[in-house]
DNA sequence: TTGTGTTTTACGACCTCC
DNA sequence: GGAGGTCGTAAAACACAA
């Protein structure tokens, strides 16, 4: 049933994700090993993720421009950063092929393997290492998943590692809504499909509306009014955002 | 060890837009 | 009609207390 639907939808995803996690666990240009982002450790779920509620404008003019923030996950950006400062429009997050490659070297250097996030956790704050226990799974779900299925599978989910999350949630930080383009370079680098992709997608924005709820409602509970107006979230409405990014792609 | 709660993938249903 | 959006949900993976 789930096998047909897939499999007529789209073949290669899952056929590829077989074969990618029987090698997968760490796929293939995978990353040798998920320690290499012992630093990460989780990414640290970016600090002001949680609070995006307090001010509608937390991630200023649609999400743009906030890299910077990446020094949360020890991953401060190499390349200058798009946004209104490098005349890209607002919302318009998508960095351009350079951007991304600057982070993730084509094959042939060091593969995605970044540098920068070699950070000693010893640089960062109480905090932030706080926040790496809290995110531990995160270090240990690359390795627990040896035989990653799909629920089309033997199995119900593959679980991403830590190298693809990080990737993702990059990109997540940087822009809510990922292009086309964006889409298929993030697929392509991490093996994953577009369609992957896009759901991870879907998922993560669900998961930010969830902490956003939650956040509001303690705020609420606590007798301060919240900051954030409902629908704050999604400064550029999906169907804009995504007919306007696929034509700036 | 086990029970329980939370998080993470993945999907279906339904909607909007072109 | 197709693509991508949200919403709700299933179930695996995981954390953690008892």
């Amino acid at each position: 049933m789930y096998v047909g639907y897939v499999l007529d939808k789209e073949g290669t995803m899952y056929h590829q994700g077989t074969v990618r996690r029987s090698s997968i666990n760490m796929p293939p240009q995978n990353f040798i090993s998920a320690p290499q982002y012992s630093d990460y450790a989780g990414y640290h779920h970016v600090p002001n993720m949680e609070c995006h509620s307090q001010a509608t404008g937390t991630w200023g003019p649609p999400y743009g421009g906030q890299r910077e923030d990446w020094g949360a996950y020890g991953l401060a950006p190499q390349a200058p950063l798009p946004g209104p400062a490098n005349n890209l429009p607002p919302g318009q997050g998508s960095f351009a092929s350079q951007d991304y490659t600057a982070m993730n070297p084509p094959p042939g250097s060091t593969g995605l393997q970044p540098a920068p996030q070699s950070v000693p956790v010893s640089e960062e704050s109480p905090e932030t290492e706080r926040r790496s226990n809290s995110y531990q799974w995160m270090r240990k779900t690359a390795q627990s998943t040896s035989t990653g299925k799909t629920r089309t599978k033997d199995k119900y989910r593959v679980v991403y590692t830590d190298h693809q999350r990080l990737e993702l949630e990059k990109e997540f930080h940087y822009n809510r809504y990922i292009t086309i383009r964006r889409k298929s370079e993030l697929a392509l680098n991490l093996g994953l499909s577009e369609r992957q992709v896009k759901i991870w997608f879907q998922n993560r924005r669900a998961k930010e509306r969830k902490l956003i709820k939650r956040k509001m409602a303690q705020s609420d509970g606590s007798g301060s009014s919240g900051h954030s107006e409902p629908g704050s979230l999604s400064p550029l409405p999906p169907r804009v955002s995504m007919n306007v990014l696929s034509s700036l792609s």
